[in-house]
DNA sequence: ACGAGATAATCTGCCGCACAGACTATATTG
DNA sequence: CAATATAGTCTGTGCGGCAGATTATCTCGT
């Protein structure tokens, strides 16, 4: 995922294997392709893939707190401190305190860094059209909304109630 | 090879942001699920989900060097060294020396390297048949076709994007 | 109101992995 | 035969994930 697209390899053979394993090995090529081009279109920012994912969540979703980017990217809470902390050094996003809960800190994006997204989403819009420049289009538009079912029908069975704890905090009730 | 994704998070929430970034994110959710349930599956080996990897890569493939081993997988050969010791170590593969290079290793599987993969690979098929329960099993075929057929159609083309990096940097001093 | 427990963020320390570099053994080429 | 290249191993560095402790704050039961 992710990532863990930390893998660089200069030879690389688009071998399949004869294994049952077709999904899992189909997924990590496609994710490594997919990052690899990533990574070049967003070299400038403090980190990455990771950092473009995180800009894109901290500017499309509704202002979140550090725990809920962390949860819903799948990165550990203390990594997101040092990521965030280099993010406001350089100006993308601001760090504010939560009126309504002190503990929590609201990340939201600078003028800045919605501007420095909407170019890396461009980038990226067109690094993921080449990649799958070998399907046509009809066949593209199957495979992502394929992919996109697949992916959202994935329950984690276990806290189910978090998925809503993610969102905005809390007007809980009064 | 997966990599990339190396990140391991309990709560995993399905949110789907508005993002254009529709196939990166869903990949990354997917692979990310893969991991986690291969890894539950396969705790018993060694090096989890890349044990398995490259079990299967061992045991599918003619005899392969740790060379040809590493690049398809995507795996450092420093990496890929100690691998193979506890493989080896576990009695799972032999190394033997190639009659014709004698630089190089053939790493061939034990009868237990394969029975072990064989029980792997049963219950990795079970886990990606859980996985994409969601979708019908037309549904499926189709999936795994267009993966498959775009995961091969990954062509390297290294320069091409180089040019566009520099404009939207932030003033990264660091 | 008070104390017990939960939660957000941070900080510290450990460990695994990728990566660069050096080294040995062997192969290939001039 | 010398020079260079390659397979594998070993060593060291750095980053990132992860567990645990800490501080500040919220929530709930009494």
């Amino acid at each position: 995922m992710v990532e863990g697209v930390t893998t660089r390899d200069p030879a690389g053979l688009p071998a399949p294997p004869a294994s049952p394993s077709t999904l899992g090995w189909s997924l990590g090529v496609l994710l490594r392709e997919w990052s690899d081009r990533v990574e070049k279109v967003s070299r400038d920012l403090p980190h990455g893939v990771r950092g473009y994912q995180v800009l894109a969540a901290v500017v499309h979703d509704a202002p979140p707190t550090q725990a809920s980017l962390a949860a819903r990217l799948g990165i550990d809470r203390t990594v997101m401190t040092y990521l965030l902390d280099k993010f406001v050094e350089c100006g993308l996003v601001e760090r504010r305190q939560d009126p309504v809960d002190r503990r929590a800190r609201r990340i939201v994006p600078t003028g800045h860094g919605r501007g420095v997204l909407a170019d890396l989403d461009a980038a990226v819009a067109r690094a993921e059209d080449e990649l799958l420049s070998g399907l046509a289009p009809e066949e593209r538009r199957v495979l992502l909304a394929l992919l996109e079912h697949a992916a959202s029908g994935t329950a984690p069975d276990e806290d189910r109630c978090a998925a809503v704890a993610g969102t905005i905090g809390p007007p809980r009730h009064a």
